[in-house]
This record gives structure tokens, C-alpha cells and sequence, in this order.
RNA sequence: GCUGUUUUAGCUCAGUGGUAGAGCACUUCCUUGGUAAGGAAGAGGUCCCGGGUUCAAGUCCCGGAAACAGCUCCA
């Protein structure tokens, strides 16, 4: 017998070699039916692998991210199984479960496209009525490699090279038989709803050198209701995407004639924009940044000395030539550089250390064609960047109050499921890095630290850090899932050496500053993307392009509709007039639909008694006020929500 | 950059080798109204661009551009 203890802390005992699956059944035949796989001592197996000494067990069901990810997983399989039975001759890659859903990577002799895609659905859902088990078998690696090799399995002989020797575990469902740690759920009937996503490309082993093998994408679910619940979510996810908001409310647009990736502003974006870069330049002017302005080109040989020039020359918009042979000017790809001329300006003592240069950059980069996103991935924006030049006893700190800038900043516009990421560099691929190992041990630890001593919780990624430096960078998902880095805070002892940036020390002798890079939006047009997709296009009322729209019940009354527009606007609140002639109902649906925050209707009865009806967007009728209790109320509520935010400054 | 798909009116989209279409938006006229679409008439086209096949191409073929999904990349 053997001694099995559940997260309640009970214990009870079984025979040897019981399954985790009779151990559930044990206790309820429900719970047995809806566990998907078993924790046994912390590591997660099949529910029909049998326990051979005392464990700790635990049943992951489908609202377990272990229990989707093992139903995934056997879909996967069960796709793999579809394909070989429709595309005779396919090669399979690899196939895991995903954040949501799964994939499996094949090299077909006949090529699969969206339209196939129904077909391979149909012979799925076909096999799943069979129920079949997923079979677990430990093979010797030598014989798993003969297997394969049989097979004509490339990909799966490449995989098991790499393995080191032992065994390998084999999982097999009906048919099919592939190379898997697993764990999956116990058949194949469990899975009653299918749909697959899309077909893509994607390159073997993620590496563009290697052959591009076809990507199908999918996902299912335990029931038919879940699949329709989770295609509607993806209906209202593509309403927020900012490409169309963006169109719809008249922020922006691209034009093909312009330039593929360059976004042209329309008057309400720019406005908003504007809103946004007044923001953050009073926040940033209260942390002692002063704003400086820098060309929009600068000579090759600046980015030559900072090293952008090795690492990025090739890909980027090739040099500008001037009349006079031999010159060269690049498109500024990024602001450091012309900063580090600021501070070379004129001498410094330590004494005039921090020193914040701030400017919203304007910068220009080849990004690749398929790279192109909306106004999330772009070959013309603007950061909103600064470099400060500190002295090594001042990194700590200075580090920190630049995360202090980037939580009050998301925390005013509401972005709260952020990740904090410690980007280091990936310590295998040195040569992708300038600088020596001590300087990069010291800027790594100053970032963790600091990340630390503000109560941040970080994930760490290694091979992510910037060519210079090590960076905290601080990422957001849209409205689909992709994620996105919004600010940036990087450590950098590089660039100060490559531009033999100094300051006079209280000894009189030279010393190097540090810098450190940061961007809390990232960029203006990636922020404004994000943000939109945040807030499905209903902004806070201090960053609405329109807080107030006046609907004249007629014609007649448009006159005093002006007058309260007027009235308002004089006093900062952004205000227009809807004089349409059309009939109040529809007046009132264009505007909400446009998101407008606050809408006045009057009339008659207003004009007479100089009043506004107020109705709040999405909330409609307020009731009646005096246009001067309205002002107030609205000039309230906008300092509410830039104030509240503050955090307390160290 | 790579794989696949798409591109027709300002927007969303139909159009399966034989006269270029719809809804919304726009213009004009009627209507002057009370909390989510009032009515009528009209105007609007380089069918992404360049070649080719054909008596005839929005439609078929080739090349390019841009957009979309994914991969790769991201100072």
C-alpha cells in the first residue's frame, strides 16, 4: 500500500501502483471524469500513470492552467493525427499547447491553406468519436531514433539528437504515434468542440536560416458552448483593435503613397497626443528634467562613435548624401547620441550631476515590412526619451524614480496588468554585446536592485537586453493578447566611454558619469495604440479629443447651444456644437457612438431658464444644471483624475 | 525579410470572362423635433500598380506595392 496526501492535507491510502485516475475515482466518479491530469509530488503526469510510492496528489481540471494545457497538448496530437490521415507523406516539426489554444508545425508535400483548414476540422471531430487513449510507452533513444528515421521523421530525429541519452517517452493516439514528454488527457473524446484559427509560417526550430515549415494554429474545448463564448470574446477583442478605432474616431491613418509604416496624425490624434506629451512634461518637469531639441539627422559618424552604426547601419534608411562628396547624414534612429553632445557642451562638476535631458524624439527606422503593425510597430515616431548622466553613487536612486514616473503614469491611465521584465543579455551570445563584463554585471545588478527595493514583481529574460545595456522594460498585451513593451528604463556604461562623457569629481579629477535611458510611454504612437485597445476608444475625460458635445433640440436653438460651447471652451473644457439638422435621437446615438464623454441637450425649456441637460456617456439622462455647475463639475472632475494618481515622492 | 491570405465608392462589403453594385457617410430639398438611426432626390470609380492571355479582364496568368495572421527581427 502506499500513503497518498491531497491539498487538504488528508491523507488515505491505495494500493500500489494506482492510477491517478482510480485515486480520484475513489473519491468522486465526477471528480475522476472532469480531471483533465494529475499533480503527483509537484510534477504533473497522465491521470493513467500509476503511483508507485507515498505522494502528494493533486487533480487539475479545466480551469486549471495545467488541465487546458494537457487538453491542448492532446489536441495538438490529435490534429497531428488528422494530418497524417488527409496529407499522406507529412512531416511533423513540433506541436505544444499555448497561451490559448495550440499548434503543430508540419512540412507538407502538398500545400494546406485557410480553406483546408474545415476539412482537417471535420476528420478531427471524426476521430475524437473514437475516444481513443493516450498511450504512453518509454523507448530507448536509439530505437526512438530507428522509429523515426523509418518514418522519413526529419524533424523528430533532429529533436532526439539533441536529447540526451535514455530513454525517450512515446505517446501514441489511434494511428499516430510522436515523440512526447506529454502530459495529455486520458482520451480523445474529450475534446467535443474544435476550431482551427489560422495557417502561418514559421521557421524550424525559430531560426529564419532554417526551412519554413507550415504553422496550424488551433484551439478546442470540453464543450460546444465554451467555443462559441470564446469566438464572441474574439469578435469584441477585433472591435478595440486601435487600427480601427483609430480610423473611427479619426486619430490617425496611413497613407501608401506616404510611406508604408508612417503614420500620418489627424487632428484629434494630434491633439490627443498633445494632451498626453503636456502630461508627462509637467510630471517630468517636477522630477527636474529639462526638455532640450535635437535635429532630425545627425552625420554617420556619430552613430559610428556610439556604435548604432555597426550594429543597425545596414538595415537601416540608408545615408542621406549632401552635395559635397564624402559627407554622410543617417535619419536619427534613436536620440542618445545627440544627448551625449548636450552634456559635452560644456564642462561638468559633480555637483551639477543628475543631469536629465528630455526630449519627445522624433526617430526613424528600417523596421522590416512584415514587422509593420499599425501604429504599434512603425518606421517614423516619436519617443518620449531622456538620458540621464548620473554619478555612480546616485544610479540607485535615479533608477527608481524613474520607475516612480512609470507606475504614476500607467496608474493614471489605468494600465494595471502590466509586466515588469529584467531584460539581461543572454550570457551564451556575447558577440551580440559591446562593453566590458563588469561594467554589465554592474548595470544588471543596479536594475534588479532597484526593480527589488520598489516592490516590483519581474519576470527575467535573458538575450533581451539592448546591444549597451541591460534594461527594465515594461510590457502590455493589446486587445488580442500580443504583447507590447511600452517604458523602458536602461542602464548604460557605454555610451559615456564611447563619447568620453566626464564630469570633475569633489577631487578635482575626472570621472565617468553613467546614463540611463528611459521612456515610460516607449513611444507616443505605440502608447496611443495600446491605450486605445485599453479603452476601447472611451478615454478618460481628460485626454477625450471631445469632453462635451451641446445637441440643440432644432435649429432654433442652436444660438444658445454656441453660447454654452463658448462658455465652456472658455474655460478649457473641449467643447463643439452638433447643429445637424437632424432629430435629437440621432444626435444623440452619432455622439455616444463616437464615445463622447458628456452630451447637453437643450431647448426650449433650457433657454428659458438658462440651464443644460446633462447626459453622461453610456449612462444617459443626469437631469438639469446651470451651465456654471456643469463647469465645475467637469473642471472637478478632470483634476480628479490626473491628481489622485500621485504617488507620494520619495 | 519569410509563409499564407487579402486589395472594388470616404467607410463596411457583394460582384464566378460580356454595360460597375448595396448599405452607411456625403450634397440638395422637405421636415424644426425632447434622450440611441425622420423622408426624398442626387453626386461619387485609375476595380492597388505594371505587364501578359483573350474578340472581350474587376474576374485568368506573371511581376511589384500595401494591408492582415503568424514566423524572424526590434537601438
Amino acid at each position: 500500500m502506499i500513503k497518498i496526501t491531497f491539498p487538504d492535507g488528508s491523507v488515505k491510502e491505495f494500493a500500489k501502483g494506482s492510477t491517478a485516475y482510480q485515486i480520484a475515482e475513489s473519491i468522486s466518479p465526477r471528480l475522476a471524469a472532469d480531471s483533465l491530469a494529475a499533480a503527483v509530488n509537484g510534477s504533473t503526469v497522465d491521470m493513467s500513470r500509476p503511483i508507485d510510492e507515498d505522494a502528494s496528489v493533486k487533480f487539475y481540471k479545466w480551469d486549471d492552467e495545467q488541465g487546458k494545457h494537457a487538453f491542448w497538448h492532446t489536441s495538438s496530437h490529435l490534429l497531428a493525427e488528422a494530418l497524417e490521415a488527409l496529407y499522406p507523406g507529412i512531416k511533423f516539426g513540433i506541436g505544444p499547447a499555448i497561451e490559448s489554444g495550440f499548434y503543430y508545425d508540419v512540412d507538407s508535400p502538398t500545400p494546406i491553406t485557410d480553406a483546408d483548414l474545415v476539412v482537417i476540422e471535420n476528420k478531427m471531430i471524426e476521430l475524437s468519436h473514437n475516444k481513443e487513449l493516450l498511450i504512453r510507452r518509454d523507448v530507448p533513444k536509439d530505437e526512438a531514433l530507428k522509429t523515426f528515421a523509418a518514418k522519413g521523421e526529419q524533424y523528430k530525429v533532429e529533436l532526439i539528437s539533441d536529447l540526451t541519452d535514455g530513454t525517450i517517452s512515446f505517446y501514441t493516439n489511434g494511428s499516430f504515434t510522436d515523440l512526447c514528454r506529454g502530459p495529455h488527457i486520458p482520451n480523445t473524446g474529450y475534446i467535443k468542440a474544435i476550431k482551427l484559427t489560422s495557417v502561418a509560417g514559421a521557421y524550424w526550430r525559430g531560426n529564419e536560416k532554417n526551412k519554413m515549415l507550415t504553422r496550424i494554429y488551433g484551439i478546442t474545448f470540453p464543450k460546444k458552448s465554451m467555443l462559441d463564448e470564446y469566438l464572441v470574446l474574439m469578435e469584441e477583442a477585433k472591435k478595440r483593435d486601435h487600427r480601427k478605432l483609430g480610423k473611427d474616431l479619426e486619430l490617425f491613418c496611413f497613407s501608401q503613397r506616404v510611406g508604408a509604416g508612417l503614420p500620418l496624425w489627424l487632428p484629434k490624434g494630434a491633439a490627443l497626443r498633445d494632451r498626453l506629451e503636456q502630461f508627462l512634461r509637467g510630471v517630468q518637469k517636477e522630477y527636474g528634467y529639462q526638455q532640450v531639441i535635437t535635429p532630425h539627422i545627425g552625420n554617420k559618424e556619430l552613430y559610428v562613435t556610439s556604435g548604432h552604426y555597426a550594429k543597425y547601419g545596414k538595415d537601416s534608411f540608408q545615408p542621406i548624401h549632401t552635395p559635397i562628396e564624402g559627407e554622410e547624414y543617417l535619419l536619427k534612429p534613436m536620440n542618445c547620441p545627440h544627448h551625449c553632445e548636450i552634456y559635452r557642451s560644456k564642462p561638468r562638476s559633480y555637483k551639477d550631476l543628475p543631469v536629465r535631458l528630455a526630449e519627445f524624439g522624433t526617430v526613424y527606422r528600417y523596421e522590416q515590412s512584415g514587422e509593420l503593425h499599425g501604429l504599434t510597430r512603425v518606421r517614423g515616431f516619436t519617443q518620449d526619451d531622456a538620458h540621464l548622466f548620473v554619478r555612480p553613487d546616485q544610479l540607485l536612486e535615479e533608477f527608481e524614480r524613474v520607475i516612480d514616473i512609470v507606475l504614476y503614469i500607467f496608474k493614471t491611465l489605468k494600465f494595471d496588468n502590466y509586466t515588469a521584465q529584467i531584460s539581461l543579455r543572454d550570457p551564451k551570445d556575447q558577440e551580440k554585446y559591446i562593453g566590458s563584463d563588469e561594467n554589465w554585471e554592474k548595470a544588471e545588478s543596479a536594475i534588479i536592485q532597484a526593480a527589488k527595493e520598489k516592490g516590483l514583481s519581474t519576470v527575467v529574460e535573458l538575450g533581451e537586453a539592448a546591444f549597451y545595456g541591460p534594461k527594465l522594460d515594461f510590457m502590455v498585451k493589446d486587445a488580442i493578447g500580443r504583447k507590447w513593451q511600452l517604458g523602458t528604463i536602461q542602464v548604460d556604461y557605454n555610451l559615456p566611454e564611447r563619447f568620453d562623457l566626464t564630469y570633475k569629481g569633489a577631487d578635482d579629477k575626472p570621472h565617468r558619469p553613467i546614463m540611463i535611458h528611459r521612456a515610460p510611454f516607449g513611444s507616443m504612437e505605440r502608447f496611443v495604440a495600446v491605450l486605445l485597445e485599453h479603452t476601447g476608444g472611451k478615454f478618460p475625460l481628460w485626454l477625450s479629443p471631445d469632453q462635451v458635445v451641446v445637441l440643440p433640440i432644432s435649429a432654433k436653438f442652436n444660438d444658445y447651444a454656441t453660447k454654452v460651447s463658448d462658455y465652456l471652451n472658455s474655460f478649457d473644457v473641449r467643447s463643439q456644437v452638433d447643429d445637424r439638422n437632424e432629430k435629437i435621437g440621432r444626435k444623440i446615438r452619432d455622439n455616444e457612438l463616437k464615445h463622447t464623454p458628456y452630451l447637453l441637450i437643450v431647448g426650449e425649456k433650457e433657454e428659458a431658464e438658462g440651464l443644460v441637460s446633462v447626459r453622461a456617456q453610456g449612462e444617459g439622462d443626469k437631469g438639469q444644471m446651470t451651465s456654471e455647475a456643469f463647469r465645475d463639475f467637469i473642471v472637478g472632475l478632470v483634476r480628479q483624475e490626473i491628481e489622485e494618481n500621485k504617488l507620494k515622492k520619495a
